[in-house]
DNA sequence: CACTCTTGGAGAAACGTATCTCCACAGACC
DNA sequence: GGTCTGTGGAGATACGTTTCTCCAAGAGTG
């Protein structure tokens, strides 16, 4: 009887057939110890090839899977990262609810399979129910609220954490967002020049950055070129409000000749309430939206949109996260993991680093500079979509 | 020195602040033991609710929050369900590129937290990379293959799998699909009677359930009344190809004077596309098409949908998957995990049980009967979105 | 020959929890 | 007084890995 075999005899004799091979059951079917078994499956250790592959062979053989559970709970690692959306409302779920999350989501997803870490998404609210049974190796938090209660608990339980949208007084590692500031004056300033003499602005309640951020550059835009302000706010989550809020815009005394929509569906919304006035796009009315969906290329006519690049943000987001967790410093390449454990790398004193990241304005006919010729049906080439 | 300090007395003296506090430190604080301290928290055990008290006030004054890993080892549960798409084409990720899908995996996550379980979303190829290092309970699979790769391995390694959509041939806990023929069935019966002569469909090349269903209902409806077959396929996961096949249809000398689109993006495509051949919707063609998206709604004119309801589609899969779980028979409610440990009850011979669920129909302009009237910019109240 | 390296690999200690087993003790009962 | 019963809780083990430590044996070296 060999080591390996002694080490592993204690299983009960009772119904082994039942059980999920482990590691020991393939040390003793190779005839070698757990350790060389855990060096061969994970190429460490000083081993010749041909136990290499042996051991390979006869845990391919048993259908050996390594236990996640007792991984992670050796390693400290689970590979998994939280991913959780704050605003938009109380409702338990708004996420995937407009466009921009969805996209987002997805490059999370695809860059942290791509470094070998899968993603978990987790409701904002709901204290330990669950996020305390998911061992998380860090979380992407999108839009935190000021001094977001979450991220704090996240901090204090020494996991890492990046945020999609600049943190209004959270200690979160990193964080990443679009210069929201810089896009708004530049739609405002492209309508100027398109022809438009009062923009309005359809904007939202909530308190969350990229809300606040952008309405303060309209307002602060308003006030450098002295025009008088002219929007409607209402509660982004709720999707039957935009388009009263659309309606109630362009039913203003001071009617405005162009309009930005911060939402996704403001363009639908604004072009419907624009039909109903009997106002021509772009002609009466000069309109832009927040969208990053496609149909605005077919509406009719086409309208402008402003995309955030989703995909890029969450990339970006992703990538700062497992850095940050592996310890890594894109910039020097040096290993902090080896010196310091993750959770005591949020600790530095000053404003967590953070990125800007530019917008895309794509332009389309409804902000096109007034021409006297009508817009209703124009000639297009089939291949045009 | 208490046991319980005697038993928790191995830590190495250095650095112990920098640890986290585990359960051996909470007994030793609150002077009992780890078992006093397991049971005080888990509601388990017989004791005073003074002890109870107490130690719950010593866990929260530590801080202490139980190691989720060292919990799923022992026990073997992680709350970790997959979720995982599988067909259209071979992107990484075409996961929430359509609304279906989207809406699908907002209600599978809703109805996974309230049960408190949490999704992980992950890639139906790439092996072992990711779906080897997550302890998994269960896996949803959206859409599998005939003869699917991936959920015969999950098979193997004991991991129940519930899918949405009828599998071909694969060795499944339990499905849920859609009632496709039935929904196709009712779409045509409504365009014929709505006048349509002959109705075309835009459908899908690849071979996944919902694709093949439709298409053969509809077939076998051509059959029935005797009307040629008028079709056109493109791979659906090419956004781009969708409007080509969509002019394609309208091009046809058979041009057909109604259209059902069976993917979300087909209303849009067609509109264009009739636009561009002068066709007026309703009048000259009659439009529907399968889509969860509401800018239908809002597109001139209004666009008749079926919707699939995937928020009832994603709910009923992940309810199923955590009755298989945890052993519960919704039917009886009798608790088998405690007779046989969940991995063994896929293994019934026979057919997996299955449910299928009814559409919904949501009828606009876009396939009302034909009148003399024109429907270029109805009058419509503000309310109506 | 005595010694150092190098190679190949075994042993055992964690990781942090849940839970099974069992013991001490106090009061009740005959 | 002795047995029984219920209460409160301690001890120890197992979950399945990874990894640190260390040993044996052969190879080279003076």
């Amino acid at each position: 009887m060999t080591a390996a075999a002694n080490q592993s005899g204690r299983r009960p004799t009772t119904s082994r057939r039942l059980e999920r091979a482990g590691i020991r059951d393939v040390a003793a079917a190779a005839g070698v110890s757990i350790t060389t078994v855990s060096d061969a499956l994970n190429g460490k250790g000083r081993l010749p090839d041909e136990t290499r592959s042996r051991v390979r062979e006869v845990a391919e053989r048993l259908g050996y899977r390594p236990s996640a559970a007792a991984r992670t709970l050796r390693t400290g690692r689970s590979g998994l990262i939280g991913l959780t959306v704050t605003t938009y409302g109380e409702e338990p779920f708004t996420f995937t609810e407009f466009a921009y999350f969805a996209e987002m989501a997805r490059a999370a997803t695809s860059a942290a399979l791509g470094r070998g870490y899968a993603l978990v998404v987790l409701p904002a609210s709901s204290r330990h129910d669950v996020w305390g049974n998911i061992a998380l190796d860090g979380t992407v938090v999108i839009d935190p609220p000021d001094q977001d209660p979450l991220v704090s608990e996240l901090y204090r339980s020494g996991v890492p954490v990046v945020s999609d949208g600049k943190p209004g007084n959270c200690p979160v590692t990193a964080w990443v967002d679009n210069d929201h500031e810089a896009a708004v004056l530049g739609i405002l300033d492209h309508l100027s020049e398109a022809g438009a003499r009062r923009i309005g602005l359809l904007t939202g309640t909530s308190t969350d950055t990229y809300t606040r951020l952008s309405t303060e550059a309209y307002l602060g835009w308003c006030g450098k070129v002295g025009q008088e302000p002219v929007y409607e706010a209402y509660p982004a989550h709720d999707p039957a409000a935009g388009a009263v809020a659309a309606d109630r815009l362009l039913a203003r005394p001071d009617r405005p000749d162009a309009v930005y929509g911060l939402f996704d569906p403001n363009g639908t919304d604004l072009l419907a309430a624009a039909r109903r006035y009997g106002l021509r796009v772009p002609d009466d009315l000069l309109l832009v939206c927040c969208s990053e969906s496609d149909v605005y290329a077919a509406t009719e006519p086409p309208i402008t949109t402003l995309s955030l690049k989703p995909r890029r943000i969450g990339t970006t987001v992703v990538n700062l996260l497992i850095d940050a967790i592996e310890g890594v410093d894109s910039g020097t390449g040096v290993d902090i993991a080896r010196l310091f454990p993750p959770r005591f790398r949020t600790a530095g004193n000053g404003p967590p680093p953070g990125t800007l990241m530019p917008t895309e304005l794509i332009v389309r006919a409804s902000s096109q500079p007034r021409s006297p010729r009508t817009t209703i049906n124009p000639p297009r080439p089939p291949g045009e979509v």
